[in-house]
DNA sequence: AAGTTACACAACCGCGGACCT
DNA sequence: CAGGTCCGCGGTTGTGTAACT
């Protein structure tokens, strides 16, 4: 047995409200509140309206304090780190947005955000010895089943990259769209390691943003801050500038939580250097506190890699909770 | 100027789950 | 506990308008 039906639907209005109906509903609910019961508001209202059509209108338009358009950059970050996060659980997203609506904020995602971010994932070219592109980036937002989603497909100069995993794991559907936007984030961003959940950082400074996933960071991160993050942390590599032929300058945020601590993150900022003359390539990471470049404490990652680490690390690797940063 | 296309935003629809009886 | 009702959410569609040809 079907559900019946909420409203007489051939006895209601639909599209577009009128002025006077927004009137009608402002000066009831002013009035009466909602009473409870959408269904049965409209009609003591006055309205030839659906119970639900009333809610949304008043929700999304009507009531206090409700702002439309012109997001901030911080509103923008927001987000795309929750969405990153938690995917498209707009209301969440919107409880975080003083004023946003999830409705507005679902639009806004999909008509301007999502295309600003995939703007942002052109096929990069770092330099004529680090050159990858990434594959099946934009197929894959708006098709969040199609997996894998972005795998590491070039190395030319396969050294100077050799602390990155190549992606190429499958992404569960529940949780693709969210790795994939993890990709996305960022100036140019790539998700270098297929097996991960949300990894997120928006790089403001117009770098160019790599993510790798670094199996190595609870001790970056604790070598810097002293944190015990475990096997919940994250590195956010963003290329920011070639400084020379051998050395690269990188941004590097880490973070840890899950989804409900993103207040808890932090960062730092460090120096990547590798030098291409040598093997095995190594970070020389040079942490400060909020991305600011200091040098409280220094130390040296290995970042040796071989095919076979590689599939090792990947098996190993505590699939990550949902982190987050922000550049 | 008219027609077409693209875009942004508003609104609708159906489902899952909470709540009530 | 089962069934009915309603709310809230997220996906989708509809509509108005700006931009383009």
């Amino acid at each position: 047995m079907g559900r019946a039906p909420c409203c007489d639907k051939a006895r209601v209005k639909k599209g577009p409200w009128s002025p006077e109906e927004d009137r009608k509903l402002k000066e009831y609910i002013h009035k009466n509140g909602t009473g409870g019961n959408w269904i049965a508001l409209p009609h003591k209202a006055g309205l030839k309206r659906c119970g639900k059509s009333c809610r949304l209108r008043w929700l999304n338009y009507l009531r206090p304090n409700i702002k439309h358009g012109d997001f901030s950059d911080d509103e923008d970050r927001i987000i795309c780190n929750l969405f990153a996060t938690i995917g498209s659980r707009w209301s969440i997203i919107a409880a975080q947005l003083p004023g946003r609506t999830d409705n507005d904020i679902k639009n806004y995602w999909n008509t301007k955000l999502k295309k600003k971010l995939m703007h942002s994932l052109q096929p990069y070219t770092t330099h004529n010895h680090h050159s990858f592109t990434v594959s099946s980036a934009a197929a894959a937002v708006t098709s969040p089943e199609a997996a894998p989603i972005m795998s590491l497909q070039h190395l030319s100069s396969p050294h100077d990259y050799y602390h990155l995993y190549s992606g190429g794991g499958s992404y569960g559907s529940s949780n693709s769209t969210t790795s994939l936007l993890s990709a996305a984030v960022g100036s140019r961003g790539l998700l270098l390691n297929g097996e991960q959940q949300a990894t997120t950082c928006l790089d403001s400074g117009g770098g160019h943003a790599i993510y790798f996933d670094e199996p190595c960071a609870t001790t970056i991160s604790s070598s810097v801050h002293g944190h015990g993050l475990g096997a919940e942390t994250f590195i956010f590599g963003g290329l920011q500038s070639q400084e020379d032929h051998h050395h690269h300058k990188v941004l590097l945020l880490a973070g840890s939580g899950t989804a409900n601590q993103l207040d808890e993150q932090y960062n730092f900022a460090a120096s990547c250097c590798y030098d291409e003359e040598k093997a095995p390539p190594s970070l020389s990471l040079t942490g400060g506190a909020d991305g600011a470049g200091g040098t409280s404490s220094s130390f040296f990652y290995d970042s040796t890699y071989s095919e076979d680490t590689a599939t090792r690390r990947q098996r190993e690797l505590v699939p990550n909770k949902a982190s987050s940063c922000i550049n």
